[in-house]
DNA sequence: CGTCTATTTGAATGTACTCAAAAGCGGTGG
DNA sequence: CCACCGCTTTTGAGTACATTCAAATAGACG
């Protein structure tokens, strides 16, 4: 169960074994099915969430009601709504299941606990919200500079698994282009090879 | 000089004057001229920097050579690039002076080492952090959900006095469109109004 | 005043969207 | 096991938002 997660913190920093005993106590295993919400919006997220097994959707709606696919979070990630969950303010972003998937869930006192507990976490957690941005960002650039064919691409190697495992039209939701564009960029792409 | 970022610092967390006192002594001023630049691409970011007077960019550039606008800093804003400065690797991005600035540098080392003193700063340096990844990711959002007129509304809303100091086309890229095109939009709103 | 850069305007083009309908696919129940 | 239902993907035609290229105009600065 902790196999995954263990290696994930030593990938940022060391810590004696009663540190990973502690930070172990904060964990909460959790079974989520598929289509069911971790967080609404309009709901305070009282947890973040590190994926065992599965895959979540993180999403927004504008305006018009249209969806807007803000993260994929498979196996190694973790998932939550930032803004709602520091703040403790209502979100105005989605978590849902697209796999029945295995979490270890967070809670947002216990986190504040840790950091207090052991500030080697304030630190880890700091460089993961570094390394988000940083994802973000490029993704960002990437959706301004690049026509929607490139980027598809690009999903796809930076990506590898995601594309099998979930829809097609969630997939053109997270390149910002509509369903159908996506099928006739793929005839396009295939035609070519 | 050093009340803006006193206030700045206060409104995240509470700090004795020894503390507040040692914070100073890790900062730089530095003046910068219009059009010089505090980093360039393919440099190590070593400095972080707080806006005291004046106005910059920070901006990147796509493979075809096209400028991207990243940021507007002006009083009271950080800037400078995450990546390049935390993981202490050549930077992808610019950060330029638009107008003749004041700013308070701080060096990555002396900013590790005020975190080994001084852990509210490490906090405070996250709270930073997570309000600038909500920015973007609110930024990312309307980009993808909104068409450019309306995105250039909520610019002139949420950024107002920057319209006034920079050059029209910096906004243009800031929004991701061309210059050409928010001339015709601004020509259209001005005759609605 | 002249030069250089920024902004505006025009015409043609392209990328991506909307709406509509057909085809494909997966799960569920008879 | 097959038929049916709902959802996803594909295909087509018309449209819109935004771009490119070119040229004219306006502003800023020495």
């Amino acid at each position: 169960m902790y196999a995954a997660i263990d290696e994930y913190v030593s990938r940022c920093t060391t810590l004696s074994s009663e540190e990973l005993e502690y930070f172990h106590s904060m964990l909460q295993p959790h079974k989520i099915s598929k289509k069911s919400w971790l967080l609404r919006e309009g709901e305070i997220s009282e947890y973040e969430a590190y994926v065992v097994k599965g895959c979540l959707r993180k999403y927004c709606m504008d305006d018009d009601g249209a969806e807007i696919i803000l993260q994929f979070a498979i196996e190694d990630w973790w998932v939550g709504d930032i803004a709602s969950f520091t703040m403790q303010t209502p979100s105005n972003v989605y978590v849902q299941a697209l796999e029945d998937s295995e979490l270890l869930l967070i809670h947002h006192d216990d986190k504040e606990q840790l950091f207090q507990r052991v500030p080697a976490f304030e630190r880890m957690f700091r460089l993961m919200l570094q390394r988000s941005y940083m994802v973000l960002q490029d993704r960002f650039v990437d959706t301004l500079a690049r026509p929607a064919d490139e980027r598809y691409l690009h999903f796809l190697e930076k990506y590898p698994g995601v594309v099998q495992r979930v829809p097609q039209h969630y997939i053109a939701s997270y390149l910002g282009i509509t369903p159908e564009f996506l099928s006739r960029i793929r005839s396009r792409l295939a035609k070519k090879a």
